[in-house]
DNA sequence: CGGCCGCATTTGAACGGTCAAATCGCTCAT
DNA sequence: ATGAGCGATTTGACCGTTCAAATGCGGCCG
């Protein structure tokens, strides 16, 4: 089925109807009806490699998946709507693997040479990501979602780590806490350092210490169960005599109990602002989209915002 | 960058160089050296666009999100682990969504009319899933992971559940159990048939009850969290009192307080097993892999084998 | 010495679109 | 009546690759 026969049986020429589906408003409507209908009755889809070989674009997004899988339990979620957002741009996602570091770029610039793709998507950024760099310097399209390192190059955007972890201080703080650790990741990874710099501006504010003995690098929903099952173990009631809030709302924060108090991402809006982002200029400021708080038992605290409460923890009916 | 000036630069032409790329033997071992070296030297990757349009082939493969992200923790590893085996075949995956049933198939209609993917893998098959007739009727290469109907067409890879599970009860009645249960899904859904048919049999085999009391239909991990927490609930010890096993191996199997006792699905055989499949014909039987017993504490079994110990639960140092 | 075979390599055409420029048919002003 | 102007449509060329057929070139045989 190819552009010829469509113009065949709608009488016109081929350029007719490639102009139907791409400049409509450059047919006369009668005409335009008439190829429509050619195209619906045959069935007719233009075929991508063609398209791709004369536009010179691929119409495909790279992305490339974590060298660590299971360790995201947040990437379902944010590939489906990632998928869902690059589906709307009329274009898809390519999924790749890559080696870890420098080395792996070799694997990103094949898939340009080769016009595979026409741009990059960047997620589970590590300090000192050579992509950012690496991409730039060689003119290559890509947004980055959160995590990156203050200086590298490129659009991003991520969720404002900052203020959810200040909120969730004073949700705290209104409960009555007043020793408010943060546990988070070593303190090499990039990405929380904004979280603890809302845990430490919050607290300062409140009048609550908040020096470095009270850091212990959780701010993901992963190492909040470690901490979690701590509490339990010590004899301590979650929730009362301790508060424990995570930062992502994965299954993990239903799924123990007690339920989880966590910052939820606004995955649809971070996919939408990311496939915009891909064709806005390399020095784009980096976009901050507002995190929500979600309410659990492990932390009850109560945001004012309506719409918060999260799903109940798994099992309890 | 064209095949035109590496030929150039290598002194020969076009079709030489496409040669030593698809064809070396075709062409002198002197002469092939020089070309590759053309193309070493000026960074020469072919053009998949004009390559697709002329062989017919887009490189791709379709693989469709589930619609409910976040329900299958498993989903990640197996994209992961899809990903490297649809490359090793110099392929790429192409990530799209579609909606429910029947009518989602015009999504992957149109894809292989784009001629934009060239197969399908399916997974998170549901009862009556309309895609393997679907595709099947028209043609199209797919293949399924696990969970298809039996009358379904279309070749298929599986973990063999019944065997599995029936060494889990084998397991479990090494230890002393006598009364074990089987908790799955829904009588509709498909996932799970022949892990119920393992857990009966065996059961029989062992002289013990398997009736209908004795089947509550939990045979995923997501399932046996529940169960377990119920069993806490009640004041009995998990590991001892009752034995719990999950299926799947998922983060949350040791996640969860004890560490649940699941099986390990071999997700890198099926990954590769699902990309060869896409060339056999249609008829070909279903292709059934061992599951690996991973042994924690929720049930201790011990399984004979080597190396089927999990990973610690989390937390625990 | 001419013709034939086989290997290595080259040439022409085609894949299915889209871009850019050309053409067509009308209207309207000169 | 002539031609400029304009919108709608068509024609020619090209994107980069591979297929199929053609060509060139030794060696071998008769």
């Amino acid at each position: 089925m190819t552009v010829r026969q469509v113009a065949e049986r709608a009488g016109v020429s081929r350029q007719t109807v490639s102009n139907v589906l791409n400049a409509p408003e450059r047919v006369d409507p009668a005409t335009r009806a008439r190829v429509q209908a050619a195209i619906d009755v045959l069935g007719y889809r233009p075929n991508r490699s063609a398209r791709s070989l004369k536009t010179r674009k691929a119409g495909l997004i790279g992305y490339c998946l974590a060298r660590r899988p299971g360790l995201n339990p947040f990437m379902d979620v944010f590939l489906h709507a990632l998928c869902g957002a690059v589906e709307n741009a009329d274009h898809h996602v390519l999924l790749f693997s890559a080696p870890d570091g420098e080395q792996g770029m070799g694997v990103y610039g094949d898939l340009v040479a080769q016009q595979a793709v026409d741009a990059f998507v960047l997620s589970d950024t590590v300090t000192d990501d050579p992509r950012p760099r690496w991409l730039n310097e060689r003119g290559i399209r890509f947004a980055s979602f959160g995590r990156t390192g203050d200086g590298e190059p490129g659009p991003r955007v991520d969720v404002d780590g900052a203020t959810a972890c200040a909120e969730l201080v004073a949700g705290l703080f209104a409960l009555g806490h007043r020793d408010i650790a943060f546990i988070g990741w070593s303190n090499g990874v990039v990405a929380g350092a904004d979280r603890l710099d809302g845990w430490r501006s919050e607290c300062d504010h409140l009048g609550l210490s908040a020096g470095e003995d009270m850091v212990v690098r959780v701010v993901s929903d992963l190492l909040a169960v470690g901490a979690l099952r701590e509490v339990v173990h010590r004899g301590l009631k979650v929730g009362e005599d301790v508060a424990v809030t995570g930062f992502d709302d994965s299954v993990l924060a239903c799924a123990v109990q007690p339920g989880l108090t966590t910052v939820r991402q606004p995955i649809a809006e971070i996919a939408a602002t990311l496939v915009q982002l891909l064709q806005a200029p390399v020095d784009t400021p980096a976009v901050l989209l507002p995190g929500e708080i979600v309410s659990r038992r492990s932390a009850p605290v109560t945001t004012g915002l309506a719409g918060s409460r999260g799903q109940p923890a798994l099992g309890t009916r």
